[in-house]
DNA sequence: GGCAAAGTGGACAGCCTGACCAGGGAGGAA
DNA sequence: TTCCTCCCTGGTCAGGCTGTCCACTTTGCC
């Protein structure tokens, strides 16, 4: 990952429809370098692919929900599996702290919401859950600032 | 947003590298539909685009961890802004419930996470702070399960 | 000095894209 | 029913890009 490597993902997360070949006139570089730092990326596992972005509210899940749960001892995993059923659920990390697992889900409207979060505090062992919603989102999802230091 | 557009994004979601004329194959549809249908879900704002999918554990970020600030009375957008400056700050979401402000940060390590927390709970106007570390991701970030759904 | 890795510039065939067009089928409105 | 609109179909076209070679040069390190 030297500065190329960084200046390349940057590139391509402004603007991902470029083709490898636009990249090189773009960064000044020969095509055959930033097809070889595109393999060596996918190699290493840091560009993982290009999967599409989809805006959740447009599709209609206009609310974002955060739970924190706390889980009986030793169940956790079970716990996991059941919340990866239900759709709405898009994330789920297990973490230290006053909670046992973070999730995120979405719903289409209040009454939706209502029914998701029913549906996650009703999983079996399940102890105590506190739940918030996602009001708005200040910093939306990003990697762009870790690259730009790179880029030094 | 038909059971169509629903296999089109799942076809994507899975396979982004297919073209147009690929995909039109797969869903056994003719090229111009695909176009179309991808140009309408662009324009109302469903398909964002395709951002490069960077693993930021490969990249060295190999830790995740959660704030949740409580914030003075007034001061979120003011705390909002200068987490934004903070590059490993990856999402900001404001929040109903216990805290105001819920923060998803990286780190290279343990002393790394340790200097990037301290500037996050060294930001003027927060309260309290209450931090979780990620031990897994159970369910990584997903969509899949409601596209799955639409198909029907 | 000398090797290996990486970058350069050029070439090739093959395929895909974006744009366009005429025609047909489904569904709503008058 | 008939008309009209929207959408899908299947076709064509030129242009551009990709993947894959190649030989040569530069860089960095043992």
């Amino acid at each position: 990952m030297d500065a190329l490597d960084a200046r390349l993902l940057l590139l391509l997360t402004d603007e991902p429809r470029l083709g490898v070949l636009e990249c090189s006139r773009r960064l000044g570089v020969a095509r055959g370098t930033v097809q070889a730092r595109m393999d060596r990326l996918e190699a290493r596992g840091v560009l993982v692919g290009f999967p599409p972005a989809l805006d959740l509210a447009a599709m209609g899940y206009g609310l974002t929900a955060f739970a924190v749960l706390e889980i009986a001892q030793g169940k956790r995993a079970s716990v996991a599996g059941r919340l990866r059923d239900i759709p709405e659920v898009c994330e789920v990390h297990a973490t230290t702290g006053e909670g046992d697992l973070l999730v995120r889900m979405v719903a289409k409207d209040n009454d939706d919401l209502q029914r998701v979060i029913d549906q996650v505090v009703d999983v079996e062992w399940v102890r105590r859950t506190s739940t918030s919603i996602a009001l708005s989102t200040p910093v939306p999802p990003r990697v762009r600032p870790l690259l730009e230091r790179m880029v030094r």
